[in-house]
DNA sequence: AGAAATAGCTTGCAAAATGCAAGTCATTTT
DNA sequence: AAAATGACTTGCATTTTGCAAGCTATTTCT
């Protein structure tokens, strides 16, 4: 099973947020929400990269810092966590605002092929905006 | 984020078993796949059950026995085990007959409401039959 | 150009979670 | 009545995590 590869509590934050929010540095994840150890990042990224989920690359801009980034195989994990963040929704307390969530629930094709389509493009502003606040910009799609 | 529920080695394991093999006791969970340790399973039941993904009944045929159940709240992770079964099934590779993961995945929702009708009917007789088993003759049971 | 910051890690150590073996305590079975 | 079984605990060794400090290669600031 994938639970070997996801099951702990950090690995499937991580995809999420590149996924997601569009996070594709060290930095940007070790800032995320929760708080994660740097040795423990380290260790999590350089796992999902031997099991095919990330690659890693150069930053162009920056010689200091590296971009993760979801590959094939990372990103088909969409609709786990489309399904997750569903079930969460309706089951436990959370900060997504259920107007958006509602949204993505029935249109679930379309929230998936907008996630594909964007990273087809490598275009990494979040598909979601960071919750804690209202109800931000335009929805896309 | 549901994963500080579901975020551990065993939880989702154990949901699984519940859901699509149709485990309903200890001993079922403990002599399942990987071999969980008897504490940790016991520490993990009582999680899911206070965090109301199960619940206990005491078994009415073996007065030692209990029978652990999926809650509505349980059984609605199904899409989200659906997933990642055909993730899975996709990306790593399992043992699981390639056939049987083509038609879940054509079939997503014949599946899953075969899943909730069982649960609401109680019937515990596996979905998926045991994996490693080429042609199993009769469930288990 | 030199000093200070920053990105991405690694290392050492304490704290927490996990695994393993053995033991307990009600029922059943024999 | 004795042995076995289901469902757990308990004690302890091992592993995994978390936390604070480095460390190194760039950038950025002055």
């Amino acid at each position: 099973m994938a639970l070997d590869l996801l099951g702990d509590r950090w690995s499937l934050l991580l995809v999420r947020d590149m996924m997601v929010r569009g996070y594709r540095t060290f930095r940007e994840f070790q800032r995320s929400g929760e708080g994660i150890a740097t040795n423990i990042l380290s260790a999590r990224l350089q796992k999902l990269e031997a099991r095919g989920v990330v690659e890693r690359e150069a930053a162009t801009e920056d010689g200091r810092s590296t971009h993760y980034r979801l590959t094939a195989k990372g990103i088909a994990l969409a609709p786990v966590l489309l399904e997750m963040l569903i079930w969460s929704a309706h089951h436990e307390q959370t900060d997504a605002p259920s107007a958006v969530i509602e949204q993505m629930e029935h249109n679930r094709a379309a929230m998936l092929a907008e996630t594909y389509r964007r990273w087809a493009k490598r275009d990494s502003t979040p598909i979601l905006p960071p919750f804690p606040s209202p109800i931000t910009t335009r929805t896309k799609m």
